[in-house]
DNA sequence: TATGAATGAGAATTCATTCAT
DNA sequence: AATGAATGAATTCTCATTCAT
């Protein structure tokens, strides 16, 4: 039945080096459509060209899968941004803009974003993860954020305030533009109809930019 | 042959009229620690006191049953807070934290807040949830901040600019908050160590109003 | 809340002893549409007009339910038909076709013939039920018919021959007739477009009759 | 040769081939025992000697499978048969009865003539399959029989009637008789205590075309 | 006695995981 | 190493039966 002829052309492309990067990318699909609990292996193996049992040779069970997502997806451009900030010159609002809409085009627009949402959700059955996201994504963020605010009031840009509630109401939006931007519904209690992400986040900018400048006159 | 022995606890009681609220009360609570996936039907019959077999009594189906946590918890509070508005007197600003305060205390530091929560992960599932939820909260939602800032104009505390951002800029963080209050990971993204909620809210007014207000100078 | 005056005007017709009847007809509707297993017991309190509760006081199991169907439908005419034997002076064919016809117009073609259909797919699972079956239907039929064959010979009408394969050939065709009569696809595996249960019979007996009669000539 | 082997260890098999012709088996084997609604998949999975979740991986729902039973098992030999007919040389009678006695050894005492009975209970629950056996299985061989009687008037052995009702006479009793084959209880309904199938089905065709010979004499 | 709310064993179905090929 | 057939525990949902009212 299975009589294959001598003949010299394989068939199947082997890849054996890229598969685990193919599957972590079908299964960040995966998990960001439906969520950790409802993916399932299948749809990851579909999604990658391989069998299940490909996905499992390389991730054990389901949990290692997506912990491996995580990892491969996060904390990944905070020395880039220090660069930025340490040989920003120009004003701080530019600096933020320019920040956020890197940040937007760079992870939040992207299916990695996703990440976020699923956390979100289900945190709780990755203590472990939880910490690693908390040490290595969440701390970094603030106190890059921390660093640009400081950074204003040595120039006198800004006046000295708690910063605390400022990071929150600059990553807030952002994160629930990117968390909701796959899906139509929670995606229109953000964005106008025909506002861009770019336009929204540029105009927030500004306004939180104001909000904090030196008061020139009195303030309420 | 009667196997049943020991009188313990398992009294059944006959309480019709109790049942559907401590059922959504249970409900509730299940899927906003695990998910409308995750979360078991046992779960829920086990939290509120019944077996399984009751729950499926008066919701035929787990989306039923979620459907109805839903209706249960959503839109509830607009017209009290179009009542504040039509007669408030004093500045926008404090009308703006008062209103934020509210709703948090109301809403968004409850259980209910996790709706919100499932419904960024499983909209997709419910799209006759996500229409009404469009319809009957979120549409509602912007209403009422577009014509607070109306107001503002008006009384020209605010200066006249788009406020399609503002809105976003307002109500992501307090979304966030709600969504994050249940889970200490995430719940670090946006709050100090030491930061009460209602601090952070009534910061993030304070900027977002000062960011707003007539310019008494020029913009940078 | 309940308080009712002492009107002494009872709403709801008591006929205590007309229930179990009520319970027996809707029973037997209920398992001729859908058999014993996928009958559900609410199907037939409702179909009863009565509650679960009550049918259960009546029939403490469901196979005692379906018992008490077989009993009450069970053997009802053999004694009529001895009768009209006993008096018959005609031809022994108008015998037969008027005790067919019979058979058809009080038993085949109401749902009591639903009996037969259920008993040919669960007997097994009531041997006892079986055995009643057998003893006061079965047999009961054969040895009428036995008696008309045996007054045919002694009248000298048909050929005396092995009647077991006669009793057969009629009897087949009127229970399959019954059997079906309330399914559209496989009755027309017996009854042509435009044909009358009544006419089959009439039709049949003829052929038989024919069959049986003294040879004038010879036969292949 | 097809005997598993009395080794307890539970070897899984790789024998995608086979398995669903297995399946098959064991599932006309158990809805011929207890019909659709009452056989349980697991009976299934056990007969064929595997998991439930294997039964599932060939036909994804109860409904699936038994669809799949009754294609397997239906309208097989109707070309065989035209071929006969065609051929045939002999008596129309002697034509008749190879024709039934070949299909009762073929079909109607083999467990495929469950089907019939499984129909005949539950035929509602499976609309499109009712109609594809009223097509494949019941038209068929009623034109059979019609060419066979057109083919024995043309011969003038038999009168010109109306052979509607003789269709009837002629498949009911075997249909019964294949019905109630497995069930000792209705078996005895039709077929007398020494008598085999294969002595009733001669005599009733014997009866049958006697009554339909061209009369010799005189007709009722 | 009648009701229908409550129960829980059981059935169909799913899917992470294993393992023969 | 790769495949996907096979497994069975887990999950939703059903319904005969029980029992408080």
């Amino acid at each position: 039945m299975s009589k294959t002829l001598p003949c010299s052309t394989t068939k199947r492309e082997r890849r054996p080096d890229a598969r685990p990067g193919e599957i972590l990318s079908a299964a960040l699909l995966a998990f960001s459509k439906l969520g950790f609990t409802a993916a399932r292996m299948e749809d990851v193996a579909r999604e990658a060209g391989v069998s299940k049992g490909t996905v499992f040779r390389y991730f054990p069970t389901k949990s290692d899968l997506f912990k491996a997502v995580v990892h491969a997806h996060i904390g990944p451009r905070f020395e880039a941004w220090r660069e930025l900030i340490k040989h920003a010159t120009g004003p701080t609002g530019a600096l933020i803009e320019e920040l956020m809409l890197r940040w937007w085009r760079d992870t939040g627009s992207t299916p990695a974003a996703a990440i976020s949402r699923i956390f979100l959700q289900e945190a709780q059955q990755f203590p472990d993860l939880a910490e690693y996201y908390e040490t290595h994504v969440i701390q970094p963020g603030r106190d890059i954020l921390q660093s640009i605010f400081e950074r204003a009031v040595a120039r006198e840009e800004f006046r000295n305030t708690d910063f605390e509630a400022v990071k929150a109401l600059a990553m807030a939006p952002l994160l629930m533009l990117a968390m909701t931007h796959h899906d139509s519904v929670m995606r229109s209690a953000l964005l106008a109809p025909n506002q861009t992400p770019e336009q929204l986040i540029s105009k927030m900018v500004d306004v939180i930019v104001h909000g904090l400048q030196q008061p020139t006159g009195e303030v309420s």
